[in-house]
DNA sequence: GATTATAGATTACACCAGTAATCCATGAAT
DNA sequence: ATTCATGGATTACTGGTGTAATCTATAATC
């Protein structure tokens, strides 16, 4: 897609070890298969890649390499969501909010929620 | 980037289309290249592959042919809206705000007026 | 009528992403 | 010692995207 140094298929890599890691080769390549149809050298391709880029590390002894995310979820999801912004909303984190509430996909009940959030931010 | 039918460098030839339509070649020409450093022949590339997937209308007599976008701009952030969301948020329009609400990047006045915004859309 | 400018068409070309096959080396099994 | 399985590396191939040069036909101009 678009700027984010991971792209689509990479992120499927990412979202395991997001969710666990370290986690060995034979690990990923079962946890991706379970949601995509991928043979296993492609997410073997995927994950050379993601090492590659920097956005995995490979620690351990060769043979059995242990791989674990270099770049958070978090950092993703934002850059994601800078793109968002910049490619739909002019930049405009409000535009993009008001888009989502005209189009029902955000109700008054979240709105609450996040309202509890702003104030608990606020005291801090 | 995704999965949008438009890619990012089209999406700034629809960008001139949406803010004013139709226009002729030499007129799309300009907006974009007033934005973006690109030879003029590049515009001329990106606007024929939008007529090609149908993105773009071309009516009138040809030789001077005025264009029109037949994908609006609502639908386009639609689509890349939803791409973000299931590329980052689990498709949940909640956490992507209230990713956003906790990046500071939406004020208490900006849920102010979604409220509003809300409430409104409620009384029809 | 010949020349020129130019809207639009055709062709180009490198890079990245998606997807995968094949190769190699080594640890395990026989 | 030989064979097998498998982690990891190398190579591959297609389609899309970014970016552009070149060609063609025609309207305008001299």
């Amino acid at each position: 897609m678009g700027n984010t140094p991971i792209s689509d298929s990479e992120a499927e890599v990412m979202k395991v070890l997001w969710r666990k890691s370290p986690r060995t080769l034979p690990e990923i390549v079962e946890a991706v298969m379970a949601v995509n149809a991928w043979k296993n050298v492609t997410v073997k391709t995927l994950l050379r890649r993601l090492v590659e880029k920097r956005a995995v590390a490979q620690e351990g002894d060769r043979r059995n390499y242990r791989y674990s995310p270099l770049i958070s979820k978090d950092d993703y999801v934002e850059a994601v969501g800078r793109e968002l912004l910049a490619r739909g909303f002019n930049d405009s984190p409000a535009a993009m909010l008001s888009f989502f509430v005209a189009r029902g996909k955000i109700s008054a009940a979240d709105l609450k929620a996040l309202e509890t959030q702003i104030s608990e931010l606020k005291d801090e």
